[in-house]
Order: C-alpha cells, then sequence, then structure tokens
DNA sequence: GAATTATTTTAAGACAATTTTAAGACGCTT
DNA sequence: AAGCGTCTTAAAATTGTCTTAAAATAATTC
C-alpha cells in the first residue's frame, strides 16, 4: 500500500532532491511551494504524512501545522527547519508535529524518521484504494477525486470498490450483480448500467479519462491509464 | 492518570535531575543505572514511555532498545545521547526508537518531546475537545458552545464525547451502539437518531453549521468546517 | 418510601434520499 | 438498415433518517 506524503517547501532545490529521494522509495508525493496552498492540500486531501518546511512565503509552517491539527490530530507531522534554538523546537512540537528535522540533514536520517511514525501508526493504518485520480479509504468511507471530497451513496460505493479491487480484470454483469447486489439466480435489471453512469458523472470520469471502460456483451473493467 | 517513566542513565547528576524535574510534572518515576538493570526493569513491569542512554555500562542503550522492542512494539522509547553523528542517529531510530535528544538539552524540549509521544498515543489524555464552537471539557463534565454553558444529559454527553474522538472519521451506528451504549450484539433501536436530534437541537447545529454530519447507510461523522 | 422530576428508550408518522424499474435514445456490429 | 446492447433520464418503489410524543426507567426530593 503506496504512503502518501504531503511536502510542504518554498525552495525549489530541496524540494525536488526530496521529491525524487522519496519517489525512488516508492512513497507517492505531493507538493505545495507555500503555506497557503499547503494548508490547503493538507485538509483537502487525506495523507499519510506531513514534511512542512518551517519558513515559508505566506502562513508559516508552524501555523499551517496549528490550523491542520484543528481537524486532523492524527496524520503525523515533521518539521523541517534551518533554525536550531530550542524555544522553536519547542513551539513546533507545541503547534503538533511529531518530528522535527534540522537543516542540513541526511537523506538516511529524514528517511528513518518518516517510518519511525509509520511504523507506530501501522495498526491504525486503513486501506486505500486508487484508480487514476480517485482514492477511497474504505475504512472511513470516503473517496476523494484529486483533493474533492466526493459524496457517494452507499451502492455506488460498493460498485466502484468491486471494480477498483478487481482493477485490470473484466467484471461480468453476473459477477458484479453477484457480489455487489447479491443476487445469485437470474438477472434482467438495467441497475448497473444506472450506476456505472452516476459513478462515471460525479467522478467525472468523461470520454477521455475513460478509467471504468465498457466491455461490448461482458461486463465493465476498471483500469489505470 | 499518573504516566509512568522508567529512565535508564548512569550519570547519577542527570539521572537526578531528570527524575526531580519530571517528578514535579507529576510523572511517576523508576530507574535504571545501568543496561542490565534496565532491561529486567523494563520488561518486568508496565511503563508509558523508556528514556534511555545510549552509552551505558553493562548492555548498551541500543541493545536494550532492540530487545525490548522485541516483546513490546507500543510503548514509546526515547534516546539520551552525547553523541550526534547522523550514523548514530539512524542506529537508534533503527532499533525502535520513537525520538532522540542530544545532550545537552533543555529541560523544556525534553517536556514536549514527551507530551509529543504521549499525545500521539493517547487521543484520550487530553481533557479539552472541540469542534468549531463548541468545547467540552471531560473533567468537569461541562459542555460550552461559545462562551454559553450548555447542560446535556449523560448519554448526550458520551455520545458527543464519542463523535469529537473521532473527528474527521464516520462513525458506524454499530460502533456507535458499542462504544456509547454497550450493546454488542444486533441492534435495532433508534436511540441514535433520537440522540443526534436533541444534540443538534441544544448545540444549536442547525442546517448551515453541519458539524455532525449524516452519513447515510453508515451513520455520522463530526467535522470541522 | 411515595411523589416528583429528569433521563432514557420505544414507537410511529413525516420526510428525504437512495435504489430500482422502465422506456426511449443512442451507438456499435453485421 | 436492422438488431442488440448500452446509455440516459425520469418516475416509482423502497429504505433510512428525522422529529415528536408518550412510555419506561432512573434519580431526587420531601
Amino acid at each position: 500500500m503506496a504512503m502518501r506524503i504531503l511536502i510542504v517547501e518554498d525552495e525549489p532545490g530541496i524540494l525536488n532532491f526530496l521529491r525524487q529521494g522519496l519517489e525512488e522509495e516508492s512513497y507517492v508525493i505531493d507538493t505545495a511551494s507555500d503555506g497557503n496552498e499547503g494548508l490547503e492540500k493538507a485538509l483537502n486531501s487525506s495523507w499519510d504524512l506531513l514534511l512542512i518546511d518551517w519558513m515559508l512565503p505566506g502562513i508559516s509552517g508552524m501555523d499551517v501545522c496549528r490550523r491542520f491539527r484543528a481537524v486532523d490530530s492524527q496524520t503525523p507531522v515533521i518539521f523541517l527547519t534551518a533554525r536550531d534554538t530550542v524555544q522553536d523546537t519547542i513551539m513546533g512540537l507545541k503547534a503538533g508535529a511529531n518530528d522535527y528535522i534540522r537543516k542540513p540533514f541526511s537523506f538516511d536520517e529524514l528517511l528513518e524518521r518518516i517510518r519511525v511514525q509509520f511504523r507506530s501508526r501501522e495498526s491504525t493504518s486503513s486501506d486505500q484504494l486508487t484508480l487514476g485520480p480517485i482514492r477511497m479509504d474504505i475504512h472511513s468511507h470516503q473517496v476523494y477525486r484529486q483533493n474533492e471530497l466526493i459524496s457517494l451513496t452507499q451502492k455506488e460505493f460498493d460498485l466502484l470498490e468491486y471494480l477498483i479491487r478487481n482493477k485490470g480484470k473484466v467484471c461480468r454483469r453476473t459477477s458484479i450483480i453477484e457480489s455487489v447486489w447479491d443476487i445469485h439466480f437470474e438477472y434482467n435489471t438495467g441497475v448497473i448500467d444506472v450506476y456505472i453512469n452516476s459513478l462515471r458523472k460525479k467522478l467525472k470520469l468523461e470520454t477521455e479519462e475513460d478509467y471504468i471502460q465498457t466491455i461490448r456483451g461482458v461486463g465493465y473493467i476498471a483500469r489505470e491509464l
């Protein structure tokens, strides 16, 4: 399961260094280059960890952390900072950070500190499914497209879950009806079509972005492009 | 609830400094002055946190940590160290430590780092819970909206506490019934609805101020807006 | 310890959202 | 162009939630 990390950092050099290094460790990375953008992304999507620079244009790193913590008290936050006064460290930790790394830092140390955060949370981690820009968190029962929360009904949710769990495989109509609707004998209904239709609409998977394709005469397939 | 901390440190000066300072913060302290004693005490009693010196007579701090981690993967461990090579830091974290403080350290920073560990483990530790304009003090059993004191019954209070402690997460009806009503088998009752209704009324969370949202077919979610 | 008050639970009708049905439009295949 | 399968839409059926009020239970008061 890919871990999603948001990096909020204004210096392009450091940002690219981090992104590249962490992607090589197969973390999924998104970035923001100032406090406002960072806070927005932090709040509008779900993350496994936040990496925030202390000095940022716009809202300061500490304020981003504090305001993020008001909403989410779980997701670990690590600060990157050039400062190293004890007072700043304490303020950072008081703002709700879980850890704190001084620049210049070794990439290996950063990696270890990230792993420490994940290690202590591993038991709690919820399973996430993704399909292109779509991400669904089964446990908290929420679905996002990019950073936008999409509201699905129960059946829409069940159908999407089934399709994504079988990503890359063709799902026959009979299989879908059995698994999602729990109907095990004859079927002559158009429900599936109706729900596929509304999924495509709500998830904005129109025309070109054909993540859920129709296999004529058989069923549907969810696939990465 | 008193937090129990075990300090493993061979220098008597530092040991007393730590013991005294932490006892003033009303932590319950026990100590060990070498690695063998430390490991034995660590394993033979239950602790909320371990504070271990890196350099110890007998078994090294790192080995104490590693062997403790083999048995207990939950209890947070913080290292105290005079060394500050990156390599040592990484080894400490790899041995299963949760954090790492360099000597000489400020006592305030140590305190903050201890609190960080407790905070991330015990969402229960804070007696003050908030949701938008709502503030509840668990200990004094009072709830405010802005500065206005709101009188809630026991069950209303319990339900609100449960929802806010799980802020941002969907609370399924079955989970609510289990946690708040302590009913562990089948449930077909409308109590939850009734209480949600009266909470929304008393807290004046009508229409727009949708801090407690309904997730149809699943349950409810308390979220900041 | 009986009476009063407050809290919790049950129940039922009103209401709102979801799910299903159905039917015509559309598009692919032969 | 005919035929079949899929898409799209709207209305009907169903299910879940809201809101009340009354009944049952627990806690206070006299």
